[in-house]
DNA sequence: TAGATTGTTAATCGATTAACAATC
DNA sequence: TAGATTGTTAATCGATTAACAATC
């Protein structure tokens, strides 16, 4: 029986995010020196059932032994290898408002595999400022930054408003995704894969599910 | 035919994500001065096909005239109503850190219908300084400012480490639901509805998806 | 009436689960 | 060999789309 290609992009997104939260778990296992673990195990460190996490690994071709289980170290390098990302991934912050500021700090000092190379904004009056040790610099300079360093992704962090004019820069600069953070659906202008993170969005469906509960819970009672 | 019963829970997750949308999409319209919308046009605005729109929207009970489409303003009020956001809907933030600072300053200024009643951390370091005008209390008086604002929902900003104690701390003080944007998925403790949002997660399927492009237009060129 | 657009039913698609032969 | 656990196939479930009768 033949290895089956593992022709990149035909991971779904959902089990994408999952094999995240695996190496998470992974890394957990590591601490604790456990050496091999079980698809059970596994499942329950990530919230998942046995089954799913069997298929998820298979289709990053990562095997464990049947009767044994997975080699703890070995199956972290394979979803490390398979998710690839490069050590400290360069990242760039497009705008230095309250988010923007907020998430140069975070990205600076808590998310270790990336690294932010600089911060732009579209209002003179921020430009120069320093935040966390980087000089916020002018949208205009992100194409030479991106030239330079060869960045590839953006967080985008200004106000809906400026979403859309914000995202054309940065594809005319040359980025290739984004995760927005604005709270506005974008039109993914062509040659750029856009992600979309809406706290607002979030905390709405959170409101409902708990009201949601309370309703449950008051028909039981 | 009787109108259908609107039970709540009923809606699906993934159409909660999209009903948010199209109340953005309506703002928009409302500020265009359009009185009516058809399903195609919603879509074409929220990203979404117009069977999907028309799909969405019966499943609040929310109707349009055949052979006429939405009237924009009634189908916003119903949106409204249905996902119930009882306007400035009051929120605490806990953890002081990077992520949690920056938060505190975008939902003050920028998520207008929440309103961020109090700011927490439980390192004594941390405790009395201001952040955004508030000062920052004690984790131990978390129950306390439960009771007296009867606040239902956190934003839980504290390092992956901490965010499991977080959690149980927040339940024990009554909270109904937690977003949590520690990279650590969370045993959702009993009464309390959580909600994950991790940008490491979010960044590294943003940047698998990006280097699967980049192998699709490789393979084409 | 003719044209437009809904609400809903049936068909399709994709993702998850259950089950089990393969095999350590 | 007996027990455990995988990889994968078939069955199930849920969500999306296509299609169309209802009706403005």
């Amino acid at each position: 029986m033949a290895i089956k290609e593992r022709r990149r992009g035909d991971i779904p997104e959902p089990a994408l995010g999952r094999l995240h939260r695996y190496q998470l778990a992974l890394r957990r296992l590591r601490r604790e020196k456990k050496l091999l673990v079980a698809s059970a195990r596994l499942g329950e460190l990530a919230g998942v059932s046995a089954a799913l996490v069997r298929r998820d690994l298979s289709c990053v071709g990562a095997l464990g032994q049947r009767g044994v289980g997975y080699e703890v170290e070995w199956l972290l390098a394979q979803l490390q290898r398979a998710l690839q990302p490069p050590a400290p991934c360069p990242l760039v912050i497009i705008g230095a408002g309250n988010l923007g500021a907020a998430l140069a700090g975070y990205a600076s000092f808590d998310l270790q595999e990336y690294q932010v190379v600089g911060v732009f904004d579209s209002n003179p009056a921020r430009v120069g400022h320093r935040l966390q040790g980087m000089v916020i610099r002018h949208m205009r300079e992100l194409p030479e930054v991106v030239q330079a360093t060869g960045v590839e992704l953006g967080l985008l962090a200004v106000p809906a408003a400026q979403a859309a004019a914000g995202a054309e820069l940065c594809a005319a600069a040359g980025l290739r995704g984004l995760l927005n953070l604005a709270p506005l659906p974008l039109r993914t202008s062509a040659p750029l894969v856009v992600r979309q993170v809406d706290l607002t969005e979030e905390l709405q469906i959170l409101n409902y599910q708990v009201s949601c509960a309370r309703d449950r819970k008051r028909g039981e009672g």
